[in-house]
RNA sequence: GCCCCGUUCGUCUAGCGGCCUAGGACGGUUCCUUCUCAAGGAACAAAUCGCCGGUUCGAAUCCGGCACGGGGUACCA
């Protein structure tokens, strides 16, 4: 049986970094066994529908370089894969479970079913539907339906039983079924809910491994009860930890900035960076390693020893681990990597943009480091972190009046200058990296000098 | 309120009854290197393994209770 993994992003708004984190589990666990990863569009929610989200999506699928095999652009063997395209489907199965008893239509309007729920809460009791349409005659209902009544499809529970299921990575799950509400499976609208989608498509795509997150598992004996009632076998689920925030208080949310996909891109990430030290929350290399590429991170981890911990999110290591990437990178790489994210270098001369590489490789943990840093080979500073001590001008101006303009001549002549005059080689150092870039730090002066060559250097020092 | 999941250095984790004087990584501190800042190298500090009981010759590891954190409790996903 070919395994087929699948994430279900909704058109909501901006891609978050989770549901990155959870592509990448997808799509590492259907290429270590073979099989398919596909995306399905799960646009059921017209109210919070974002136009052009779908194609953000894609664009962040593209830019982490997790392409799915199947999705609604590219079509497959299960198409559509926008759920708002399978309506009938849902309708269709809806009315299966009718007749079969485990489903009802319910006539309840919004504004009773809210009144019910604040009497619900004032009694300290759980809020859940009263089971009111349930008891409907056969005759009613039709009457109600002949009429047009606005109504809604809902799952009935059973009473008093255990609901479980096996959680590859959190074990044994159990439910008493008398806390699970008889859910809303098809809205009024005629769109089904996630609930009834979910299921309904999961299994119509044969899909045989469900990685979501934990936030999920909740409504997990929902699902295993249709599926009971479909008579289909359930895949196997495993509910992902949810990344909190840094402080720990909470998922990882807007409020706290870095949740969005598009966070990382402009911050100057790389994209095979951010999945590494996604991978490494909640997983660890067997050899301990913290720096591994995809491939050896698809060859070496298991669904089963994925933590079930909730990690926060960590900045810090995020951008060690990307500093550490950029210094594995060969200088021509990371020199495209620069032209393609920063406008201000896509003019600029490309041999003098990779002699500064080496210089600015180590000093670097995103790729917005580099502007920062090396923006002085390309023009004068137009500001200065503090005032130039003019004293050691003169020193410096002759001390730089040398035939042979490599940064070990240099250094000799200015030791030798600054040793006459009786000053401090630290010092005169700084004011020259002073005037010539305009801050106290940055790369090795004089190889930065070397390639910014003589004239240019002493133009600067005046 | 009710239900579910979780709980090892500040953070991410290793650990599956004796190998644990609890290991690694980020971050921190110090030192080396050094024209600055980094990077790199070395070292140090940092967890009575949430708490209380139990099982056992022996528990971070098994069991129970409690506490705390997170999630869910919608015609949102």
């Amino acid at each position: 049986m070919t395994i087929r993994t699948r994430i279900a992003p909704s058109p909501t708004g901006f891609p978050h970094i989770g549901t990155i984190y959870q592509v990448l589990i997808d799509y590492a666990y259907a290429r270590k066994t073979g099989g398919k990863f596909i995306l399905r569009l799960e646009d059921t929610d017209r109210a919070r529908f974002v136009e052009g989200a779908e194609d953000v999506i894609y664009a962040s699928l593209a830019w982490f370089d997790l392409e799915p095999d199947e999705s609604p652009k590219l079509g497959g063997p299960f198409a559509p894969y926008r759920q708002s395209e399978r309506l009938p489907i849902y309708k269709k199965y809806a009315e299966e479970l009718i007749d079969k008893g485990h489903a009802y239509y319910c006539f309840c309007t919004r504004e009773r079913l809210e009144a019910m729920r604040k009497d619900q809460e004032a009694k300290h009791l759980p809020p859940m539907y009263d089971k009111t349409c349930m008891t409907l005659s056969a005759q009613e209902v039709a009457a109600k339906l002949a009429a047009h009544e606005p109504h809604v499809v809902r799952m009935k529970i059973p009473e008093h039983e255990k609901i479980s299921f096996d959680d590859i990575i959190s074990g044994h799950i159990e439910f008493d079924s008398d806390v699970i509400d008889h859910q809303v499976i098809m809205k009024s609208d005629g769109y089904p809910t996630y609930h009834f989608g979910v299921v309904v498509d999961d299994h119509l795509m044969e899909i045989t491994h469900v990685f979501r997150g934990k936030e999920w598992i909740s409504s997990t004996p929902k699902h295993v009860l249709l599926y009971k009632y479909f008579g289909w076998q359930m895949p196997i689920h495993g509910h992902l930890p949810l990344i909190l925030n840094e402080d720990g208080k909470g998922k990882l949310s807007k409020r706290h900035g870095h949740a969005s996909v598009d966070y990382y891109r402009k911050a100057g990430y790389l994209p095979e960076a951010v999945l590494n030290y996604l991978s490494n929350i909640v997983w660890n290399h067997p050899e301990g390693k913290e720096i591994y590429d995809r491939e050896e991170f698809i060859a070496q981890f298991e669904v089963t020893s994925i933590t079930a911990q909730a990690p926060r999110f960590d900045l810090k290591k995020l951008d060690w681990v990307n500093g550490q990437y950029i210094r594995a990178m060969k200088d021509e790489d990371l020199l495209a990597r620069i032209v393609d994210f920063d406008d201000r270098v896509k003019q600029l001369d490309k041999a003098l943009l990779l002699k500064t590489m080496p210089l600015v490789k180590e000093r670097m943990h995103v790729l917005s480091d580099y502007w920062s840093l090396a923006s002085f080979f390309f023009g004068k500073p137009d500001e200065f972190e503090r005032d130039v001590n003019a004293k050691y001008k003169e020193v410096l101006r002759s001390a730089l009046n040398i035939g042979d303009w490599t940064h070990g001549a240099m250094e000799q002549s200015i030791r030798a200058a600054t040793d006459a005059a009786g000053l401090k080689a630290r010092d005169v150092f700084m004011e020259l990296r002073l005037m010539v870039t305009g801050k106290t730090v940055g790369p090795p002066l004089l190889e930065a000098l070397e390639i910014l060559g003589k004239e240019e250097t002493l133009s600067r020092l005046e």
